[in-house]
DNA sequence: ACCGCCGGGTGCC
DNA sequence: ACCGCCGGGTGCC
């Protein structure tokens, strides 16, 4: 940042500051002047407008000169000088400001009068009196008098300013400072009267739950609609006048030509209500020459079940709705209704910006809801980010971060500032609430057609937030802070109602807010039923048990051994095999042939390279994801596997072997990056020794169980479905024929099936119909990606796993966002065996997770790693 | 008449 | 501007 740059954000922030005191003035009191010398400017005002009264140091006539400018910044005239003179001294010392309105008296072509409202910090106004009295200047209707700067509307319609007086009584009894969350409570009750429309279905091809559809149906109306933007009126011609006239009633600012629409607002819907597939139908549906699918009218039933004290308060909303509903109905009348039908030849690409810890969701709700490849989309950050505009705007979705939009606000020749958006969303909209940061002032400066501002937690009890977000929208004069300070700020800070009505107002017209207690027909919109996690203890058969128990007491010995001679970590490869070996015997014996002697006698010949590479991609691809990288604490990303059996992600591993010597961070041994092996993904490993039936050593306790659950689940409701997670594929191939002789037909996922496969298997499940199969076999690797499964509600997990996150994960799959039933989740543990006190581990590493965050691999991992092997053995 | 008055020219700051 | 103001023309009744 150069030293130019930052003088400009200090003088920013004083201005900010004084902007800010703004809104904590009080009125000192009125005077009325004259607006001379209109005939040199064609700034224009009709009765009871507001005016910009604004200070002209520099005029070479009069230094104390102050300019008249509507509220569009036209210049309609000076202050009469000999007032002027009286005035200028209070705003250049920062004494007072000054607001002005013209009542009446518009017509005259030369001058007008003009009421100019004093205000100055509390402690202030007795020397402004002073000052002001001094000239002979004496102020009327101060503080005292009830609504004296009304303003706003009281100029323009005196029946108007009764009725606010009306509804003034009405709303004090209500607590004295109206929060933003008032503002938003009634508007939920004007949901119900919205309109749905399904998704273009050729993209999105997830099911979108009701409210996710009136919340697209909401957005196309906004985007499309030319309807007057909030705070203005169509004015028919009357008398001698013929043209048609349109009057913002905050200002009463009032011109012949049609402002543009708004198009655009704030989805405000509550976390976890799906805004995020909201925009992404948006984006897939309301595109440039696209058909629209039909709107469909939402019935309105259970009227009754308004709550009384609502309804008072419901008034207010209609009252303010009524009006805006008026000016857009009248609106269409006048011009030809053109919604609806989104013009093509504009700019085509939507630009998401979002915090980068929420890209990863954006990018999976669009893997998981729309079809491959039925959008463009690119993601606009790292340093290979596209920099060619021309190439970003060929996409259908631009994702980026705010920290991008920061850095590139430096940038004059930013692709992300060149290219014309047909829709800018910032998801996590909150985030700009800082008028000076970077990201915000880029965020505003961006050229786009439509805006909106995506929040979950929209205003935090703070209608400066708001402000911000008008900025956003360029929604003026809002958007312009003097405007805001009066019409919104000021009111509402100082309690008037006034303030409270524009608010809600300007709310209802442009924003959509769902909570999670909202409810639509009495239902709420998304009431995730319970999830009820159980862990399901099996004994094993007694032919497994004796194979399990040798087998640990064997690998006990072993490690023991390592243990002693403090050669574990150089026998790492061994012992996660020990593990690996024990976690698959309390599936079944029948994965796990062979002895560990074998293993042992492996051990005992090479200390140092032990494995194959196959045997280490074969240990990769069965760990897989279910491991943490012990660099950066997480789940693999790309997960690798060293010579010397650890794992890493990929990035990891490359990054520390790049920087330090050339060791493996956890054992110390020679590694250099030829020794890292990826697991063979591609080609499905199925795991030698069994045919898929059971085959050697008996039946399975774990199989058993699962069949049990399963019966005791049809026999209840056979409609009900259920997901079947284990992390080795060789043991759901073991339970597909025993599915099959009980007579449940089950679909399949795990890693390394097509694309294709995968989609034909969910589609499949997802059917309702009778025969659709009931259960699905998924493994670990398939579970990972944000797969919807709300058509079933039981879970079985066959095998606890390493990471706890990882099942959390998987068991979301089915309870989430449209799961209707009760969820039922079985956690299947081998009773007095390495599965136990996996559980255990899975409590430390919550905790754990915690605290040890972003560290690399230490001295103090490589310990904890040698604590949890002890745990997991007993040893 | 170094005034008053008349009436045309003129017009923000 | 159907004003105020300026400044030139004018000058008893």
């Amino acid at each position: 940042m150069s030293a130019s740059q930052e003088v400009v954000e200090v003088e920013d922030d004083s201005g900010e500051e004084e902007e800010e005191e703004e809104a904590e003035a009080i009125l000192v009191g009125c005077l009325t002047v004259n607006v001379v010398g209109l005939r040199y400017y064609h700034g224009t005002v009709t009765n009871g407008e507001m005016v910009q009264l604004v200070r002209e140091p520099t005029n070479p006539y009069d230094s104390n000169a102050i300019r008249v400018l509507n509220i569009r910044g036209d210049q309609v005239g000076h202050v009469e000088k000999n007032k002027a003179m009286h005035l200028a001294p209070l705003v250049d010392q920062n004494l007072a400001f000054l607001e002005g309105i013209v009542p009446s008296g518009s017509k005259n072509a030369y001058r007008m009068p003009c009421q100019v409202h004093v205000f100055s910090k509390p402690a202030l106004a007795p020397a402004v009196v002073d000052h002001l009295d001094y000239f002979g200047e004496r102020l009327s209707g101060g503080l005292l008098e009830e609504g004296a700067h009304e303003g706003g509307g009281g100029g323009r319609a005196s029946s108007k300013t009764s009725k606010r007086k009306v509804l003034a009584g009405a709303a004090s009894s209500a607590p004295k400072k109206p929060s933003i969350d008032d503002i938003f409570e009634d508007l939920a009750l004007d949901c119900k009267k919205r309109q749905a429309m399904e998704p273009d279905s050729s993209i999105v091809k997830s099911e979108l739950m009701q409210h996710q559809k009136e919340a697209l149906a909401w957005m196309i109306q906004r985007e499309n609609s030319s309807a007057l933007p909030p705070f203005w009126e169509i004015q028919p011609p009357k008398g001698s006048n013929t043209t048609t006239m349109y009057m913002n009633t905050l200002t009463n600012f009032t011109c012949d030509k049609r402002p543009e629409p708004l198009r655009g607002g704030i989805l405000a819907d509550d976390m976890g209500l799906g805004k995020t597939l909201a925009v992404l139908a948006l984006v897939a549906t309301n595109r440039p020459g696209a058909v629209l699918p039909p709107v469909v009218d939402i019935a309105e039933e259970l009227e009754e079940l308004e709550e009384q004290p609502a309804a008072k308060k419901r008034k207010t909303t209609e009252r303010s709705k009524g009006r805006d509903k008026k000016a857009s109905d009248s609106g269409s009348d006048d011009h030809p209704p053109p919604p609806c039908v989104p013009k093509a030849g504009g700019p085509l690409a939507t630009l998401v910006v979002c915090p980068l810890s929420v890209l990863s969701n954006w990018i999976g709700q669009l893997e998981d809801h729309t079809r491959a490849g039925s959008l463009n989309v690119c993601v606009f950050h790292g340093p290979d980010r596209i920099k060619n505009a021309k190439k970003l705007a060929s996409h259908d979705l631009v994702f980026t971060t705010y920290n991008m939009l920061a850095s590139e606000w430096n940038d004059r020749n930013s692709a992300l500032r060149k290219v014309h958006w047909l829709r800018l969303v910032l998801d996590e909209a909150h985030l700009v609430k800082n008028p000076k940061a970077q990201q915000t002032k880029c965020a505003i400066s961006l050229n786009a057609d439509r805006r909106w501002a995506v929040t979950g937690t929209p205003i935090q009890n703070n209608a400066k937030d708001l402000f911000s977000l008008m900025q956003f929208l360029h929604f003026e004069p809002l958007s312009e802070r003097t405007f805001w300070n009066r019409t919104i700020q000021r009111p509402l800070t100082s309690g008037q109602p006034a303030g409270f009505a524009r608010s809600q107002g300007l709310m209802s017209a442009i924003s959509l807010r769902r909570t999670k207690e909202t409810r639509v027909n009495g239902k709420k919109l998304v009431d995730l039923p319970p999830k009820i996690v159980t862990v399901f203890p099996v004994d094993l058969t007694p032919n497994d048990r004796a194979i399990y128990d040798k087998m640990e007491r064997d690998g006990k010995d072993i490690i023991l051994k390592y243990i002693a001679n403090g050669t574990m970590t150089k026998n790492y490869a061994i012992v996660l095999q020990i593990i690996l070996r024990l976690r698959q015997l309390c599936d079944h014996s029948s994965m796990c042939p062979g002895s560990m002697d074998v293993l042992a006698a492996l051990g005992a010949e090479n200390q140092g390279q032990i494995a194959s590479p196959e045997l280490l991609q074969k240990m990769l691809a069965m760990i897989g994801d279910d491991f943490d990288c012990p660099i950066c604490l997480s789940p693999p990303v790309t997960a690798i596997i060293t010579r010397c059996a650890h794992v890493f992600c990929r990035r990891c591993i490359e990054k520390t072997l790049e920087r330090d010597k050339r060791q493996c961070p956890m054992c110390r041994g020679d590694l250099t990056i030829s020794d890292i092996y990826t697991s063979n993904v591609g080609k499905e490993q199925e795991e030698a020794g069994n045919d898929g039936d059971g085959g050697g050593g008996g039946s399975s306790a774990k199989i058993t169980a699962l069949l049990s659950i399963l019966d005791k689940t049809r026999a209840k409701d056979p409609s009900i479905k259920t997901v079947v997670f284990s992390q080795f594929s060789s043991m759901l191939k073991l339970a597909e024929a025993p599915l099959t002789q009980a007579g449940y037909k089950f679909v399949k996922l795990q890693g390394g099936m097509s694309a294709k496969k995968r989609d034909e298997a969910m589609e499949a499940f997802k059917s309702r119909s009778k025969d659709s199969p009931t259960v699905f076999l998924l493994s670990l690797k398939a579970a990972g990606v944000g797969l919807n499964l709300v058509s079933a509600s039981n879970v079985v997990m066959l095998d606890p796993w390493w990471n706890p996150a990882a099942e959390e994960q998987a068991m979301d799959r089915v309870h989430r966002l449209g799961q209707t039933r009760d969820v039922h989740v079985f956690r299947l543990v081998a009773t007095d065996s390495i599965e136990e006190r996996l559980l255990q581990m899975q409590e430390k590493k919550r905790a754990y997770a915690q605290i040890a965050l972003g560290k690399e691999a230490s001295e103090e991992r490589r310990k904890q790693c040698i604590q949890e092997v002890r745990l997991l053995m007993q040893c």
